[in-house]
DNA sequence: CCCTCCATGTAAGAGGTTACATGATTAT
DNA sequence: ATAATCATGTAACCTCTTACATGGAGGG
């Protein structure tokens, strides 16, 4: 899905201005599988305002810039089911941090610990502040994917954890066989 | 990693085209943190030749389109290596996949099943072909990210198919203790 | 005093995707 | 027959990222 569909959804549990938009999808268990940015979501509305998929409305604030609050117009609704019946496309992950495990031969040690524990720290982190939204997930496809993403958090956490003395490891020969794969 | 980044990565196990590149950025352990088309592979391998980090020589083959056949120089080892040295990008995931599950309520659930089952089943096969690349990833750190791999394909298999039914029932209240998350 | 939060947007550029163009060989 | 493999590249397009522009309120 593109920003476009990904304001879409957000606009389906509610109207919301673009600040608001881009903070809904920050959060978990939305940030699970996008990544967007303010450069995307404003150009996204306006535009979907054009195609009369949303409609905007300016109010004015007390000592606040004004807000244009959206909201899903029929045909946006419409257009939203529509795009969930496609077949998803393969999903795609960009990571440096499994570039950089693969490319470990040619690393200094002590780099490659670092990246190691700080990844371990920003999991152990993330995880810190699911729990604190934990209770205000109810949906159950949100739930369902908050669930997976927690599960996915702990599995890596775990995995790097019990395996990191491995990579590091000095030896030349590392026996496959010292991983530990769960 | 950009796509410049990947070639010369995929350069360092050895003299490729870009034909082969491609075939080798496709396969795990490397398909697993990126996703990267002949569109940006070959005009990624025209830059890195006229910045001097790869050389390349045309191949005549019988019965073949001639091939170019680059490998890396010394500058292009060293930016290779310095690039190892930064901070990494947070990873970024890009699913269609997990946004249907999140939106699941508003899909029709013999739509939804089939989608699980197709994406269970995907992984399956990616787990299949794993195995018979298994024995040829012998590098340290392929082999690490190699195993991350598998058992992250194992563990969303697993999730998916436990908890898939809690997922899809009827009912409307549907306890997230029912999740069986492992 | 500095940082973060609130709040919106534009403009330029980088980067990637898709479709097109070509064509013989080999396997089913 | 038909599809896949081998083999390279370009051009148009689309999308996103990054930096810029603005500025008050409130907390540490």
């Amino acid at each position: 899905m593109d920003a476009r569909t990904l304001c879409l959804a957000a606009l389906s549990l509610g109207e919301a201005s673009g600040y608001e938009i881009k903070k809904t999808l920050d959060e978990p268990p939305f940030d699970h599988f996008q990544d967007t940015g303010f450069g995307s979501i404003y150009p996204a509305l306006t535009r979907l305002a054009q195609e009369g998929l949303v409609t905007g409305s300016a109010q004015a604030q007390e000592r606040r810039p004004d807000k244009k609050v959206y909201s899903l117009t029929e045909a946006g609704r419409r257009h939203l089911c529509q795009s969930l019946l496609q077949p998803p496309a393969p999903d795609r992950l960009r990571s440096d941090f499994l570039f950089l495990l693969f490319m470990s031969d040619q690393m200094p040690r002590a780099h490659l610990g670092q990246v190691i524990e700080q990844r371990i720290a920003d999991i152990e982190a993330k995880l810190a502040h699911m729990d604190s939204c934990s209770e205000h997930v109810s949906d159950r496809g949100h739930r369902f994917v908050f669930e997976l993403g927690r599960s996915y958090y702990r599995f890596l956490r775990d995995f790097l954890t019990r395996n990191k003395g491995w990579l590091l490891s000095e030896a030349t020969t590392a026996d496959a066989a010292g991983l530990v794969v769960g």
